[in-house]
DNA sequence: CAAAATCGTTTCATTATACGAAACACTGTT
DNA sequence: AACAGTGTTTCGTATAATGAAACGATTTTG
């Protein structure tokens, strides 16, 4: 933990604390339980609550739970960073979830974690289904392979000395040794595959995004349940993911 | 206003109130323009931006200006209220944007307002863009005239009650009797104009999105310079996004 | 190239306000 | 009828937010 000396308002902090609390797979809170869910006293909970409630940042459900806001859809929605990216992929990610039928994520690196920009979901029922704007451990991503390869060697021995390659399945690479290894494979073939590394019965495969510097600015996968997919579908899945990056390459400025 | 009795945490109402300054069109801010423009001291303004930054609420750019950070992209995308709708909503709008060439929005009423949802942008060059998340005056809108004319009499008459019909452009609806006539006719017609009435030289047509009930809960529309906007395309128009629209209607529950 | 203007940042004394235990009102359950 | 679970209010206390002034660092101006 750095050492944070400024002095910060510890009232946001609480609050933004509270919010950060729905990141838990759980859409409604109510006031006792979310106090305890950060540990804040009950009646601060309930005070911050009603202020994000007046804010439009909270409001109450059918059940008198609180639920995020629309404040924070409209703020969400004005966010800057990466905005070319996220709104030229749209359709590219589109097309490529249409053809190939399963779920298309568009990443990039951010903290030594893979960041989801944006995805096109499988119109199947067995799907793949994450959230955008989350966050997930790159080193046993397809995306984030792509992602760490394609950074340079000072920036990979960072990853390596900042993340700890914990198992996910029995399949995850835990080895610095094995993944330097991996990277350097997943560089000259300029694709990566997640064999069901991160969760049993998931594989990805993503390739990356150039600019026209030829730097890697971010990542496309495919991701679908290993029932579907078959080690035969892989150069022509390669070939359709990569006309959706090529559209969104001739959209890109140079930096961006 | 309201009399707001609660005893509200002031510094989370600042540093949304800092938050909401980046509505006004302004993608990066510095302290003492956002002090200015909110009418804080300088040195709360500084600290509460520092407080965000360290939380990734905001964050400064390469100009050393605050914009708005990941977090609130990361929590705008947790928003539970009309995901359905959204999601479900995407395919349609880009395939209708896709056929017309011309923006597509998805809106719903919320206080009085039309809040965009959903768009799908226009391919060419010159086109309307909205902001998603963001509101606009129903009654010089075409999505807004569908929704309030879909609206029961007594929320009609509480909403010319709520609203002053200023004029935006000299075709803008200002009187209250005209809009009561306008929606009748849009109510039998089911869909609704917007002939330069937000804006000179914007035209839009919007009709409906019902649930399986039969109640309006959305609608769509497609906005386009005049210069395009012909009056002999609004037939094949409407037949574009009505087939859209019963693409939304076949994902959508009862409720909503 | 010096002077002035502007920027973000820190200091410190003061005052406002966030705080929390306890009591409360309300609801649904046992 | 008793109980356990909500969200909410009260009130005295202590803490933390406050802002004028000074600071150092850039950038702009004459």
């Amino acid at each position: 933990m750095e050492d944070v000396n400024k002095d910060l308002n510890l009232s946001v902090i609480k609050a933004f604390r509270l919010l950060d609390t729905y990141l838990n797979d759980k859409q409604e809170w109510g006031v006792r339980e979310l106090a305890k869910k950060t540990g804040y006293n009950k009646t601060t909970t309930y005070r911050l609550l009603s202020t994000l409630e007046y804010l439009d940042v909270v409001q109450k459900n059918d059940n008198d739970k609180y639920i995020l806001g629309l404040k924070l859809f409209e703020l969400g929605n004005l966010v800057s960073i990466h905005k070319s990216l996220r709104s030229y992929s749209r359709i590219p990610l589109e097309n490529i979830a249409k053809e190939i039928k399963e779920t298309v994520h568009l990443g990039v690196l951010r903290n030594d974690q893979v960041l989801y920009l944006n995805k096109a979901e499988s119109p199947l029922g067995l799907k793949v289904s994450t959230q955008i704007g989350s966050y997930q451990e790159a080193y046993c991503t397809a995306l984030g392979k792509i992602l760490l390869a394609f950074s340079s060697t000072n920036q990979i021995s960072d990853y390596l000395k900042n993340v700890k390659l914990k198992a996910r399945t029995s399949n995850t690479i835990t080895n610095s040794e094995d993944l330097l290894l991996e990277l350097k494979k997943v560089k000259e073939k300029v694709y990566a595959l997640d064999m069901e590394e991160l969760e049993l019965g998931l594989i990805c495969i993503a390739i990356p995004v150039f600019n026209k510097k030829k730097e890697v600015i971010a990542s496309i996968s495919v991701s679908g349940p290993s029932s579907r997919f078959k080690p035969e579908n892989i150069t022509s899945y390669l070939s359709i993911i990569k006309k959706g990056a090529l559209e969104i390459e001739e959209h890109i400025s140079d930096y961006n």
